[in-house]
DNA sequence: AGCACGCCGACT
DNA sequence: GTCGGCGTGCTC
């Protein structure tokens, strides 16, 4: 007997979607096996697809060559985890292959069987090793952690949710400690079989998974065993990767906590996927597949569950925001998701009041206005922390000659080099082309060259400047530091920061966002936003819901440990510099009312038929030429004519990208735009062979790749 | 992506 | 006359 396995290989060539190849086998391979496979001169990972005994009609036999081999003792893929897959392919444009193989962890094309038998091997004995039959109670993890009521209310409603969970949970409202009951009660799920139960936890940024994973380890390890928890994400050593992968796909590790790219783990007992912080743009790829590891959560979940409801189980998916996505809060309206509101913050901390200051009545030219001022050195006098906030690196963004105009532009990009003052250089942001700081102009000679605008090392040099003469109650001068990727880029640089700031040796905090998310700081009560106006009116229809959801996090920062607030006796503030006090954003923002912002927003998007009321898609172009790249995208409009709902898609005119040229690519795009979600997906579906062929058009010579992009976060 | 094949400039 | 540049095209 002879099988015609087709599989799955991860070359971009055959990456038409749902492409597969077929090969000879003499055994019948279950879909989902891991297989070594020859292509061209090299052997290659793939994935048996399926496994006809039948060999298809366009396949020349002769040509057919032989699967070298199964990694063997490696369980099979299951079919809801091909599905997924299938899904991910179809959905975002991509091929199966690279998709697929993009999920598994690098090293695995590189094992042989006998290093693969060794690690199953310490995977067995590992699993022996942990706590079982007279194990702790696991409801004992559980104590000394009280619920509020709030809290108590939310894990009520999940235990019955039918659909996926909007957590609406204000910043220090516990929705970590909810994670971990709900958690907690799916991995004690008795499931049929010999399956082990598992949950997946996803976070938007590697900063946050160390602790996260810390709180999950002291409340699961006692319980489920050392190994319990792994992480998955792009920072990890490719072996740390395969050995959590692995742990994942044979039950071993019973909780998966990590980056968008865990979405893809193999977890044949998931029962709960946790998405924190699910408004995070980080969860929509912005390269290869541009998949949105937030929307295919909830596709996940669905396939779970459908699987799973003959044993009358579910697997229960919990997006948890305070500034949920528009998306989602949308889907809550509808009845679509569950929404579950938990407006309090844990020992009932009040949220900081907003302070907003007119630039319009401030001296010209100043960095940080009296008033504000004024107020963080009220808050250095009494032993309080503040953070300033203002999203540009560097200490200047541009440098330039105030004799002929020259500035620093990048020789590679449409782009500034950026002013680093630190170590004297002039770095592309885009490119990261770095030179030294020239002694004088490059054009004309000229020796006055100086920095404009204003980045956070510059604002970390001048606070320090305008808060010497201020003293800690201590009778020290005030000390500040400055968190960015600048000063975070060094491995275990953020941890270094983060204590020192814990341990009170830092009175004012100077950073970009990176220092809005996530990290507990108990001693400050004073956050100031520098530059929200750029956002205000940025061209980009959801730059104000991240502005908002930017300053609602910023101000979560402030005031989150009641007791220390009430030694204090005053209450913690928000300071924002405006030139637009009266903007409708900063009134919604005043009364941290993310219903009322959301709903105000939603009506506009509505008005303009924008998601998510209508469904968005690009075409992206890079070429040598802006000429070529656009003449692409124009020549894929004119080949759309005549295709699936060709009459109910609008195909905007192709345009350069706002910062054109990156590494001497020129970037363009063009927008397609559909009321249907499904009509814009069975279109772009048609399109794709189209888009293939454009390719070798004569007009589009010099273009270096393209791409389509699902669901885009920015157009 | 790799790795071949293929057609034009400077070297033993 | 060969070595080698990387443009084009294929891999069941």
């Amino acid at each position: 007997m002879v099988f015609w396995p087709s599989v799955i290989v991860a070359t971009p060539a055959h990456s038409g979607v749902g492409h597969t190849l077929s090969y000879r086998s003499e055994f019948l391979l279950t879909p989902g096996t891991l297989v070594r496979v020859p292509l061209g001169t090299r052997e290659v990972l793939g994935v048996v697809w399926d496994c006809p005994n039948a060999a298809p009609e366009d396949l020349n036999e002769a040509k057919a060559k032989n699967v070298i081999g199964a990694l063997e003792g490696l369980p099979p893929l299951n079919a809801r985890w091909l599905r997924l897959i299938r899904f991910a392919s179809q959905y975002y444009q991509r091929g199966l292959g690279e998709v697929a193989l993009a999920a598994l962890p690098p090293q695995l094309r590189e094992l042989d069987a006998a290093q693969l038998a060794r690690r199953m091997k310490k995977r067995a004995k590992l699993a022996t090793a942990m706590p079982d039959g007279d194990t702790p109670a696991s409801d004992a993890a559980d104590t000394g952690h009280e619920l509020s009521e709030e809290q108590a209310q939310a894990l009520a409603a999940l235990e019955t949710a039918q659909a996926p969970v909007l957590l609406f949970g204000a910043t220090g409202s516990g929705k970590t400690e909810v994670y971990l009951r709900a958690t907690r009660r799916a991995l004690d799920a008795t499931a049929p079989g010999n399956v082990t139960t598992q949950v997946l936890v996803m976070v938007p940024e590697i900063n946050l998974t160390p602790q996260l994973e810390a709180r999950f380890r002291e409340r699961f390890e006692p319980v489920y065993g050392a190994g319990a928890v792994v992480c998955l994400h792009s920072g990890m050593t490719p072996a740390q990767r395969l050995a959590s992968w692995l742990a994942a796909h044979t039950g071993g590790a019973r909780i998966v906590l990590g980056t968008r790219m865990a979405i893809f783990a193999s977890m044949p007992g998931l029962r709960l996927i946790v998405v924190d912080e699910e408004h995070d743009p980080s969860y929509k790829s912005q390269e290869g597949a541009r998949y949105s590891a937030r929307d295919l959560a909830v596709y996940r979940a669905k396939l779970e569950s459908d699987a799973l409801a003959g044993q009358g189980q579910r697997c229960l998916i919990i997006l948890g925001s305070a500034t949920p996505s528009l998306e989602s809060w949308h889907a809550a309206d509808q009845g679509r998701y569950l929404r579950l509101a938990m407006p309090a913050r844990i020992g009932g901390g009040a949220l900081p009041r907003l302070r907003l200051v007119d630039m319009n009545h401030q001296p010209k030219g100043a960095v940080i206005a009296p008033p504000l001022l004024a107020a963080m050195a009220e808050r250095i006098e009494r032993g309080e922390q503040c953070l300033v906030l203002l999203n540009r690196r560097g200490y200047a963004p541009v440098l330039a000659c105030h004799e002929c105009g020259w500035k620093s532009g990048c020789p590679h990009c449409s782009a500034y080099r950026v002013f680093h003052k630190l170590d004297r250089t002039l770095r592309c942001h885009h490119c990261g082309f770095t030179e030294r700081v020239p002694r004088a102009c490059p054009d004309c000679g000229n020796l006055d060259i100086a920095p404009v605008g204003r980045g956070t090392e510059q604002l970390e040099e001048q606070i320090a400047q305008l808060l010497a003469g201020v003293k800690r109650p201590d009778g020290e001068p005030p000390r500040v530091a400055r968190m960015d990727a600048d000063t975070t880029r060094l491995k275990g640089s953020l941890e270094t920061q983060l204590a020192a700031l814990h341990s009170g040796e830092v009175d004012v905090l100077v950073g970009t966002q990176m220092i809005a998310k996530g990290h507990d700081f108990r001693r400050i009560t004073l956050v100031a936003g520098l530059n929200a106006d750029s956002a205000l009116f940025a061209s980009d229809y959801r730059a104000p819901e991240r502005l908002f959801a930017l300053l609602m996090q910023a101000a979560g920062r402030a005031g989150r440990d009641a007791a220390f607030m009430g030694t204090q006796g005053g209450a913690s503030e928000m300071w924002i510099q405006t030139w637009y006090p009266q903007h409708p954003l900063f009134a919604t923002l005043r009364t941290h009312d993310f219903p009322a912002f959301a709903t105000e927003q939603l009506e506009e998007r509505e008005s303009a038929a924008m998601p998510p009321y209508g469904s968005q898609a690009l075409l992206r172009a890079d070429a040598r030429t802006q000429a070529a790249a656009q003449a692409f995208l124009n020549i894929a409009a004119d080949q759309a004519a005549g295709l699936p709902h060709r009459d109910e898609i609008t195909l905007y005119p192709a345009v350069p990208l706002s910062i054109q040229r990156v590494a001497n690519v020129e970037r363009a795009q063009m927008l397609v735009e559909c009321a249907s979600r499904s009509e814009l997906q069975r279109f772009l579906a048609a399109w794709q062979p189209v888009l293939h062929a454009c390719r070798s058009a004569p007009e589009a010579k010099g273009l270096v790749r393209w791409a389509v992009d699902v669901d885009p976060l920015t157009i």
